[in-house]
DNA sequence: AAAATTATAGTAATAATTACCATAATTAGG
DNA sequence: CCTAATTATGGTAATTATTACTATAATTTT
């Protein structure tokens, strides 16, 4: 059988089956505790749709590539960064969410599968290449992007506020050793200041069992120096998968 | 330009970019609260790959089709119920997780959006048909399934219990007006028994302000009648996106 | 050396949770 | 028809958690 007609058989079984080309889009998070901001990470399009547009860094899945790998890949060229979170969001694939899907290109789809990802902002270095321009906007100062990622980062944000709440998110952005004070910054900055009063936060932290103190002090500017924890991933093995509060 | 030559720039364009065919599985548990199990919707494939294996019920996407709209044709055509609660859930794509991706394919990839749905045993009739046959399982009880979906039944499982506990699915899936006691065995079978006392498992769900009693008595079987009660969505809304506890 | 700053511990008032108990209103069984 | 069993509902006291503070310690800044 010869190729052109395999696709044809091919194409008489699969009915009215759609043809999808799958994306990757990251909702990438940066927490500047310095600037109390939280900032995203977009790309200006150089490239039809949306030529000229904002939109989320992203990239089609290549052949052998796994979604997670694609997700990686598309943060990796645009900035460099050894402590981060990623996680998949969710997949947007209503026809009709890319320009690209015209009759032309026999009804191809393009489905979307967003990850979000947070770093710290002093920890994150933005890859400049000559072919694409990519800048950190304010979470609540982001232009009209392209295709649905405005909806794509709405939903992220959320996720990011919820997801902060119930999981220990911070101390995979967070350095392997940090102050009390580092991390309440982390949780005012993405939460709001009103959340909590820091004493009452640290004695919440604490009493989690969670956190292991190493007994070594450091001096961030004035005042009494503060301890350095760690975050200790087999004590907080059993209580995952449970409802456990942060905050 | 012939539309073969067409197809092959287009493929040449491409690059390596892989080509995929979308699905979207369910899974549907669905509680019997009278025999205090949960059950999960199970259908035996009478096609290959994995030929009289019980899998997920699932569709492959149409042309025009919404995922969302893949998931509920799904589910109608399983089963039949009026109150559901249905969430799209992971989108499981690594490559080699269909057999279907073979050389043979031209490297297609096929990648599953999974979808859990939610309904109340009673309530939930099976459409039973000649070509295919479907059957609730025990959530504990499942036999090993095609494909990764184990793994997508095992994180819909999670995902159902801990969404139980700070979103209010149970009155997506009761009816409109239900007991105090109905909801409590909803979560009881869900969660198991211990998870807290019928009396303050009350309180605290009235004290959320969400229900509003009708004021109707109904007897189910002995002892003193009890309240109907509706889920008060305007009460509920402000209350969205917030950590709330329901149990 | 004094003032400012930050870390940390602690405390009293308030609120929430928990493990119960009491009573009301019905059905079930004789 | 009467009593026991059953379920719904309201309540309470003990415990625990949260909140809004205060006090003190250990450092830097001036």
């Amino acid at each position: 059988m010869k190729i052109e007609s395999f696709k044809l058989k091919a194409k008489i079984e699969s009915e009215s089956l759609a043809d999808f080309k799958v994306g990757v889009d990251n909702v990438i998070f940066s927490v500047d505790t310095a600037y109390n901001r939280v900032l995203v990470l977009l790309r200006k399009r150089n490239e039809e749709p949306f030529n000229n547009c904002w939109s989320l860094p992203g990239t089609l899945v290549r052949q052998g590539e796994s979604l997670t790998d694609a997700a990686y890949r598309t943060l990796a060229e645009k900035i460099q960064v050894d402590n981060l979170y990623l996680e998949q969001l969710y997949s947007f694939g209503d026809p009709g969410r890319d320009p690209r899907e015209s009759p032309e290109s026999f009804g191809v789809r393009y489905l979307s599968v967003s990850y979000f990802a947070l770093v710290r902002y002093e920890a994150a270095k933005i890859i400049n290449k000559a072919n694409y321009s990519v800048s950190w906007y304010k979470v609540d100062e982001v232009p009209l992007l392209a295709f649905d990622h405005d909806k794509i980062l709405k939903y992220g944000w959320n996720r990011l506020k919820n997801k902060l709440q119930y999981s220990p998110i911070a101390f995979d952005v967070l350095p392997a050793e940090f102050t009390l004070n580092e991390v309440y910054q982390l949780y005012c900055t993405i939460l709001g200041e009103n959340f909590s009063d820091y004493s009452n936060f640290r004695s919440r932290l604490l009493k989690l069992g969670i956190l292991s103190d190493t007994g070594v002090k450091v001096s961030r500017g004035a005042g009494r120096p503060a301890s350095l924890y760690r975050f200790d991933s087999q004590a907080f093995a059993p209580l995952k998968d449970k409802p456990l509060l942060f905050i």
